[in-house]
DNA sequence: ATGACTGCCTCTGGCAGA
């Protein structure tokens, strides 16, 4: 009995932050909001909303309870921070490190005294090329700025779409994205060395032997055949390394209809 | 199997995604 009392105490208290690519946040309205009734996450870093700014559905989201910042482009990228309840303190709006990126993949606040990062990485493809060089070049930013919050020594976790395959076990078929920017050698040092500076692979964490998927594409009948491979991450400052108590994803999300092709990953910290 | 899908604007085709 006291072991499921400490179980419900612990239920109780854990906080939820989530991850969800949602390829079109007026395309996935419907979708989105289903799976913020029925998961609940405290915090949830969106990317692809794949809208300016001024096309964001503020009004459907707080309408159930969820304030939201967001950082739109047209037609493309773009990210956003919803926060159940709370409004998110916005704390950075971009990438630091090159003036001149304008592209809309990255948006930072504080959320109840944790610090939220929304981070949709560059797909990097085709590689070689400018796009690829481009994916290593803010990979390299990330992790200068990702130092930065690591020396304030506040809780931090980085949430998004990092397109990278991080190992062989993170894919159906090792071989399947050979040429792709997702498993390149480059793409997967520069997550290790993001990793080697102390952060922490939270669903990598709890699930060591891989075989955990949040993208499955729309052709191929990837999806009915469960060749997906795992590019959405949670990366954890000790802080909150410490409090991890679960984590997965949200995968039957993805069988509905007019789903997104990534599911929504979320991790829970004890309070 | 040289294929397959989806969302967006540049909008009925092209681009990007992964």
């Amino acid at each position: 009995m006291r072991v499921r009392l400490e179980l419900r105490h612990l239920s109780a208290a854990a906080v939820r932050i989530a991850t969800f690519n949602i390829n079109g946040v007026k395309a996935r309205l419907p979708r989105l909001l289903e799976w913020l009734e029925e998961t609940r996450p405290a915090v949830a870093c969106l990317q692809e909303i794949k809208s300016q700014d001024d096309g964001f559905p503020a009004k459907a989201l707080q309408a159930i309870g969820y304030h939201a910042i967001w950082h739109g482009q047209k037609g493309f990228n773009g990210v956003a921070i919803l926060a159940d309840g709370a409004v998110p303190r916005e704390v950075r709006r971009g990438l630091p490190g090159d003036p001149d990126d304008a592209q809309a993949r990255y948006l930072e606040a504080e959320v109840n005294g944790v610090r939220v990062a929304s981070i949709y990485l560059p797909n990097g493809n085709p590689q070689p090329g400018p796009k690829f060089e481009y994916k290593l070049a803010w990979f390299a930013r990330l992790r200068v700025h990702a130092a930065s919050l690591w020396a304030e020594e506040v809780p931090v976790v980085l949430a998004g779409d990092f397109n990278v395959v991080p190992t062989d076990a993170d894919i159906w078929a090792a071989d399947a994205l050979a040429e792709d920017a997702l498993t390149q050698p480059e793409s997967r040092d520069a997550w290790a060395r993001l990793l080697g500076d102390g952060w922490t692979d939270a669903v990598a964490t709890l699930h060591p032997r891989g075989g955990v998927w949040t993208f499955w594409d729309y052709q191929a009948g990837a999806w009915p055949r469960d060749h997906g491979f795992r590019i959405d991450h949670l990366l954890l400052s000790p802080e909150c390394a410490d409090r991890l108590c679960a984590g997965g994803v949200d995968k039957g999300h993805r069988g509905r209809e007019r789903a997104s092709d990534h599911a929504p990953v979320w991790i829970e910290m004890t309070g």
